[in-house]
RNA sequence: GGAGAGGUUCCCGAGUGGUCAAAGGGAACAGACUGUAAAUCUGUCGGCAGAGCCUUCGGAGGUUCAAAUCCUCCCCUCUCCA
């Protein structure tokens, strides 16, 4: 088994704290360690954000080691209150469970599921059966509620207000952790950066209750620019889901990046050697764009499969233009081999029936239909504003779509510069 | 349980009877400049229509020619006290 795990993924910059590292390093190097982190069903699909968590455990999976994933049926019915700045909406234990389905889905397309090498489990299994006094007395009487309310994750929250509800993830949290090593010998607990308190409080606890070192190590936060949580977009939240966001908006949100993150970006979200990722976020200018596309073809990749991605990249490209077309940046990326020469694109596409164009469609209309802008005075502002384009000429002025607008059977149509959509005639 | 403060358009946050579709900032969107980046500048930023209407200021009623602004009841949040 590969020794240099740790190392590699502090070399990614993906550890940003860890509980005594010299000895996790060492047990690390020493046998195949079960490891876990937590997903919480909040949604139906996993988005960007959890794409470094599944990383990780690709990483670690790679190097021998036994991801187990938990799915956190049972917290997710209280809510974790870590940066989060007021209750989230409680979910219904349907949609818990619904929520649940999906993301087990996808995970499973990242992990490597055969022979016991990751185990999935739903920590609903043991909490929802918790007997509140027993539990209380057992695992309640080791937490401090001095030291809890210190913690980062319930500052900002004891300004403008807690429940007691929430107060308790971090002990149900803590208590997974507990159950895990005691029955899956689970020494080790990552999570993002905001999870820090909750894995600290379980290493607490299991040295209290079973005298066993465990350890904890988080991941970073990702932020924009303007200290956004990574992954939103206008659109909301960039998910992992082609039904959610679509494989060329999951392309394109990679390949709009700023210049700024690739160097990180690449670190994270790719398998590329470092020493190679060293190189190619260096290069200035032009490449720039090249490193991009190499980035987002890889992720892109990664979350849905490398046919998807070519079509995506070529796709891109049809629009954009291509930013190496004679392919003077080296990669080992398998992007090198696309040749661009037939280009078979995918663009959003929109089905218009005859009778539709016939009953009298408006270019305003059409906008609306594609979704392209959401109301008729957005759309009108839009053309205004010299934003609107009609096979690739500025719209000046609202008026009817006509059978000689459709030039080859089909027309596009674009908002701003990167939002466009294909109509075909039926 | 008592006292106080408050719930405003995506977010923060002004606004205390008409001049309020509601200041300001952020986000977002469009344009210019660029590299499908960032920064910057300009414009837009409830809806429908084109200068008139409709729907918004926690919820439901009420007062008034007129209410985000006043009254009543209810819901929720926070602070202090018990």
């Amino acid at each position: 088994m590969s020794c240099k795990v740790y190392q590699e993924l502090e070399e990614r910059g993906l550890v940003y704290q860890s509980t005594n590292a010299e000895s996790l390093q060492k047990l690390l190097q020493e046998a195949p360690q079960a490891f876990y982190i937590g997903f919480d069903p909040t949604a139906d699909s996993l988005h960007v954000g959890s794409l470094i968590p599944i990383i990780v455990m690709m990483h670690l999976q790679k190097a021998g080691h036994r991801p187990i994933a938990i799915l956190g049926g049972g917290t997710a019915m209280v809510g974790d209150p870590s940066g989060k700045t007021e209750l989230r909406q409680m979910l219904t234990p349907e949609k818990i469970v619904e929520n649940g389905k999906g993301i087990a889905g996808q995970l499973a397309r990242f992990l490597d599921f055969r022979d016991d090498r990751c185990r999935l489990i739903n920590n609903a299994d043991w909490l929802s059966s918790l007997k509140y006094v027993d539990f209380l007395r057992e695992i309640g009487r080791h937490f401090s509620v001095n030291r809890m309310i210190t913690a980062e994750s319930y500052k900002q929250r004891l300004e403008t207000g807690l429940s007691f509800i929430e107060f308790n993830y971090m002990i149900l949290q803590a208590y997974d952790f507990h159950v895990l090593c005691k029955e899956q010998q689970c020494r080790i607990q990552m999570g993002g950066q905001d999870q820090w308190g909750n894995i600290v409080a379980g290493i607490d606890l299991i040295r209290r209750t079973q005298s066993v070192e465990t350890y904890g190590v988080t991941f970073p936060l990702l932020t924009t620019s303007s200290g956004e949580k990574f992954g939103k977009t206008a659109a909301g939240a960039v998910w992992l889901s082609s039904e959610r966001t679509s494989v060329l908006d999951f392309y394109q949100f990679w390949r709009n990046c700023e210049d700024s993150e690739i160097r990180r970006l690449l670190s994270f979200f790719t398998f590329l050697p470092m020493p190679e990722i060293t190189r190619l976020s260096a290069l200035q200018d032009q490449a720039v764009n090249r490193v991009k596309e190499i980035l987002a073809y890889e992720v892109t990749t990664l979350v849905h499969g490398q046919e998807a991605a070519t079509t995506a990249y070529k796709t891109a490209i049809s629009r954009f233009g291509s930013a190496d077309p004679e392919l003077k940046v080296e990669t080992s990326s398998a992007i090198r081999n696309i040749s661009l020469a037939q280009a078979e694109v995918e663009l959003p596409t929109l089905e218009l029936s005859s009778d539709q164009l016939n009953t009298g469609m408006t270019l305003v209309d059409l906008f609306i239909l594609t979704g392209l802008s959401k109301s008729k005075s957005q759309t009108r502002r839009l053309i205004e504003q010299g934003g609107a384009y009609l096979n690739e000429q500025r719209i000046n002025a609202d008026r009817q779509l006509s059978q000689a607008d459709f030039k080859k059977e089909k027309i596009i149509i674009r908002a701003g510069k990167k939002r466009f959509y294909q109509i075909l005639l039926k």
